[in-house]
DNA sequence: TATTGTTATACTCTATAACTATA
DNA sequence: TATAGTTATAGAGTATAACAATA
């Protein structure tokens, strides 16, 4: 198998792999009512207390698409808006302690569902794994 | 590093790079017009011929989020439906050349772009990662 | 003037329910 | 009766453009 090859079949390997933990994280979200975009907002501001646009950033959405989504968290009391103390243009945005228990009870379901296809792999191949995915993973890139 | 924390740490690993390579599939289709979904659909449709119901059950959509799906691509001419020959009920859905052309043009897209992030393993952790991901792939999970 | 955020608008994605046609 | 697919409807997600408030 030459390096192309190798390349070729890691990158449908990849995507493939993206489409299954995404079928899981839908699936999650659905569940509770979140889609996979307000699962990662959740994910975001878990330790995190953003500014709209910054949020906006970390996601790749526009800032008008923030407002809608932060809207419909708010409305249910999942997140809270709040003034900048030092800009009165900005908007901080942070979890209520109901969101922050949602996001809890998500991360264990989470770990619980992608654990079973975890358990197909030995403990030290799992190292191996994590060791493998870390270097990918750009810091840039928000969760 | 226990057991318990390298499954934790192992989890956050694969969710992150899980939206990374969403992100970069998201950011391709959208230059091209296409939502993530339609992406799956022509990636799905680049070796197989299903019937709408069949497609709609690869994806985890209700049949009627489908019709919409594929009408939209086939108003475009990127993939078209004929009767299916066996069952008068059923319709099969197929890439149009124009469709055909187009995920190939994807498909290089998205290797190109992922690329320079596994430019960061070595070659034989690149197949390492390979070896790795295989196990996880559920062969019912379609890509 | 530039930046932050919201609102209006339009389109896609999605599911539910009701329907037609075929098995 | 059951299955395959479409259509009507409603709500969420998304971007663009226009706007108000603040820097």
């Amino acid at each position: 198998m030459t390096s192309e090859d190798t390349l070729d079949a890691l990158v449908d390997a990849l995507v493939r792999s993206t489409f299954q933990v995404t079928g899981v994280l839908t699936r999650i979200g659905a569940e509770n009512d979140l889609s996979l975009t307000q699962l990662r907002v959740f994910g975001i501001l878990r330790d995190r207390r953003p500014r709209v646009t910054e949020l906006a950033a970390y996601l790749g959405l526009d800032k008008s698409t923030m407002s809608g989504l932060i809207d419909r968290a708010e409305r249910r009391g999942l997140l809270a808006r709040d003034r900048n103390p030092h800009d009165g243009r900005a908007v901080d945005v942070f979890l209520t302690p109901a969101g922050r228990d949602l996001t809890q009870r998500l991360y264990v379901e989470v770990r619980d569902a992608l654990a079973p296809e975890l358990s197909r792999l030995r403990p030290e191949q799992r190292v191996q794994l994590l060791r493998l995915l870390e270097p990918l993973l750009d810091p840039a890139a928000a969760r």
